[in-house]
DNA sequence: AGCAAATCCGATCGCTGAGGTCGGCTTCCC
DNA sequence: GGGAAGCCGACCTCAGCGATCGGATTTGCT
């Protein structure tokens, strides 16, 4: 399993957040009781995306929360991070983007270092495949999607950067 | 983590039979060592490549191992899939391939169908970018990596499918 | 003021699966 | 026959996923 229930869950609020919009704030308990997600887990979810300045939030009654982007800015890289943490291949593979690239670091290989395995090709490819979907998908995308369902298609994207077809 | 540990090994028992091949079979032993990986473990991973049919085993005294095929007839996505068994992004998401294409039942959705929740576009072209790379990778290119570096970024691809660079 | 609706948050908890070990068996070369 | 190797089922440990609960706090409404 790639993403955590977590990410689901969340992708979903975000989803279902984008389309109830209209100005007053979305009570939890609703998104909960359209989506059928349990509530109380749900709460600790939209706090990571609260966190990550995804959504804000409005106490007390007749509060609930908003989206604070519009949904064609809101990147599903970012939004899996903050929900499920760095997205790593191996244990052993450190996005380490601040540097120069994606580091992989062979807890067994790195006593004796002969040099990187050739695991490393093979995990940069995977978590570059996993980031390019990411990147070019947004929650707009995915809201098209839900109602309609060919809207997310005609996105228009770098050549050689198609992305598979997908039908409802 | 996408990959298990299983796989990690797996895929260096693979890379270190395509270096060290030559007629005889190979221990498991000297694999275990140089690799620095558990012996017992190594087993129950070859195992599965055996049932796979990557590999071929003698047993007895001065028995081991042998690739049943040429290293670049070996692609990463049979292998990941022997050892992981299917690549699913989500718990929700079955490998439907056999019938049209990838099939995303979700759990909670399911109950009353009010189509396919929007997760359903992210998970695909995830799980595509995920198949892609590892399709496009065999083991010829990581036993290449491996010595040199070079000679795995030398492969033709169709046009529209670069890999990312990677540096050593 | 007081109630209800909602967010916020720390503590807890069961359970599955990853990751690995062990012991004993079989198989084959010398 | 002895030792080197593969084969295999049973077992074990433990982290973290996937929640749940209780309560505190904030706020709108009457």
């Amino acid at each position: 399993m790639i993403f955590t229930t977590k990410a689901e869950y969340g992708v979903r609020l975000l989803v279902d957040l984008g389309q109830a919009q209209g100005g007053d704030p979305v009570a939890l308990k609703a998104i909960a009781e359209r989506e059928h997600l349990p509530l109380a887990y749900l709460e600790r979810i939209v706090a990571l995306l609260r966190k990550a300045g995804f959504v804000e939030s409005t106490r007390g009654a007749r509060g609930g929360y908003l989206l604070t982007r519009e949904p064609s800015e809101i990147r599903m890289d970012e939004v899996i991070e903050a929900l499920d943490g760095p997205i790593a291949p191996m244990s052993c593979f450190i996005d380490d983007s601040a540097t120069d690239a994606h580091k992989v670091v062979c807890s067994h290989h790195a006593v004796d270092d002969t040099g990187p395995c050739g695991t490393k090709l093979l995990w940069t490819r995977v978590h570059g495949g996993v980031v390019r979907a990411l990147q070019q998908t947004t929650l707009a995308d995915l809201i098209a999607f839900e109602r309609g369902g060919v809207g997310a298609l005609e996105v228009r994207r770098p050549v050689g950067d198609e992305l598979p077809v997908v039908t409802a």
